[in-house]
This record gives structure tokens, sequence and C-alpha cells, in this order.
DNA sequence: TGTATTTCTTAATATAGATTAACAAATAAG
DNA sequence: CTTATTTGTTAATCTATATTAAGAAATACA
């Protein structure tokens, strides 16, 4: 009975609180993915399958109350799960593959300025809870070129 | 009998030549996000979800054979999949985020000549079979910036 | 409380990549 | 073939964002 291909997903829900989900690059630099506040769902996904695409971490912002949506949905051991929870899984895993291809769209032709736009209706009200170099590096810019843009949008 | 949440999901398995996978931003200008070459697997996704997140388009750089791999998982109206179906679909689902996610963080962290390593390693020999501008197009930057970039490498 | 540490702002300078332009090379089309 | 069109190169200039630095504001800490 082998292994391979073996999946560990495992999602939440948000009920109360604020998340993170980041990577830390070769240089040692974060970079956020995603912010996940209330209503919203993480997954904490971990493929062996190709050389692995730098560990994604996540943390609390806040106190934060989370809720197990799904566990393991591919493990081979534990086998059964309802067709219902797979269509749930799966709308779930094509949600995000819309929001990474949205945000890669967006690095490849949009300005700092035009991303921190789109921030701020992607996650409204979000900004007064974190820290402004978090929102830089989910942005990919630095703190100080989102100051700037900061004061240059309050003309 | 409502139909929210419908999803249609279609995965090919190029057999031979090359596909690419590309969106089209609001000033017109075109951005690959994937190469397709013998091997691969490209899904042609579409979710009813959220406000569309730019449609994508896919055509053939080459003379190209597709094999149908899954068809309509989550389509309400033909309900049965096979658990191993269900399986390499989702496995499927979840490369892809990897790949996304490597993507994002590498147009956040590195830079176009960096990017373009990459792109080497992930596609080696096709640089030959696609135009150096359609590489720029997936690297998110212009043909004479590769153009240069390429220059300086060759010393 | 006051002091230390972290975060944010502002400004000067540096740099990667965009834009523009002109030409060369390759490919397509008559 | 000959010419027209697309693609790639090179170089000059411009611009967005990074880097560095120093001070201000906010937060944590003792």
């Amino acid at each position: 009975m082998q292994k391979q291909g073996d999946l560990k997903i495992k999602s939440y829900y948000v009920k109360k609180g604020l998340l993170r989900s980041y990577t830390i690059d070769d240089k040692g630099k974060e970079h956020i993915f995603i912010f996940a506040p209330e209503g919203w769902i993480v997954s904490d996904m971990e493929s062996q399958t190709k050389g692995s695409p730098a560990q994604l971490f996540i943390d609390a912002l806040e106190d934060t109350e989370l809720e197990v949506i799904e566990k393991n949905i591919l493990d081979q051991t534990s086998s059964f799960t309802s067709t219902e929870q797979t269509k749930a899984h799966t709308l779930n895993l094509v949600n995000r593959i819309s929001t990474l291809q949205k945000r890669v769209l967006l690095l490849m032709s949009a300005s700092a300025k035009e991303r921190y736009k789109d921030f701020l209706i992607t996650y409204p009200n979000i900004i007064q809870r974190v820290p402004q170099k978090m929102v830089a590096s989910y942005l990919g810019i630095t703190p100080e070129a989102l100051s700037k843009i900061r004061g240059e949008m309050l003309k």
C-alpha cells in the first residue's frame, strides 16, 4: 500500500478574528498571500507532488476563532467523504485558483496604486486592523512605497 | 432544481503540440498564465461564483492533439463520477494552486532575470518553440526587456 | 509613567524595467 | 523572387518603485 500522492488539505472557517497566510522567500522576506477575516476560509494545504513551492505559514493577527470545515479529503487511509463535502471542497479550490489568477494578473498588469485600490475593495475595513507593512507585504511593495501612495491618494 | 454553484471544469491532457492559456487585461494586453507542452494538463475552468476574474483563453501554438481527461465534475445535472476521477481532479486543482502560488511569489520577490531563469527550468526546450514576445508576456515584462536580459546572459 | 522598540512618514538617490524609436532579421504573402 | 509584415535587437530616455537615511508617531515594556 503506497502513499504516493498523499495530500493533506485542511480548511478552516474564520468565525471571528483575522488570519494571514504567507511565505518566506530565499532572502528571508515575508510575502502575504491572503488575509482571512470573519467569514473567510483558509486552506492549509501541502502538496508532496512537486518540489515544495515554499512552505506556507498561517497565523493569527487577532484573537481568532476557527472552525475546521473539511479534513484530509484525499488522505489514502480514511477514505469516505460525502459528495456534498467533496463539492464544497472543490468549490473552495476553484475559488482559490480564481483568486490567485487574479493576483497574478494584477501583479503583471497593474501599478502598485491600482493594486492597493483593489486591496481596499477586496478587504474593506481591514486597513484599520493590520499594520501597513503587512499590506505592503501583500501588495509586493515596500512600506515606504505604500506610505507614499497613501499620501498621494489623500488629495 | 437550482443551478447555483454550477461549475464547468474541463481538463485536457496534451498528447502532442503546445498550448497556451492567457487573459487579456483592460488595456488589451495579453498575459500568459501557462504554456502546456506534451504531457501537461490544462484546465478550462470557469466559475460563476464571483465576479468573473477575467476570461481565460486557450489556444494552440502548434498542431496539437488533446485528450479530454475529465469533464464537468461538479455539474449539477450529470451527477456520478468515480472517486478515482475526483481524486485525480482534486490533485489537478491542488497542483494548479501550487503553481500559481509560486508564480505570485516569484512576481513579488524575484527580478525579471530570475523569473526568466525559472521559466527556463520550468519549461526546458520550449524557448525554441514559442516567439520571444510570448515568453515576455508570460514573465510580465516587455519583449525589449527580455531581449536585453538574454543579451546579458550570453556573457 | 518614562524609556525602548516598532511602525510610519518624508525626502534624496539609485535602479530595474517601460517607453520610444530606429534598424536588422526572420517570416509570410503576393 | 520581391515586397510586406512580424519579430527581435540595441540604445536613449523616462518612470515607478527600491534603497537608504533620519525623524516622528505609536506601541510595548520596564
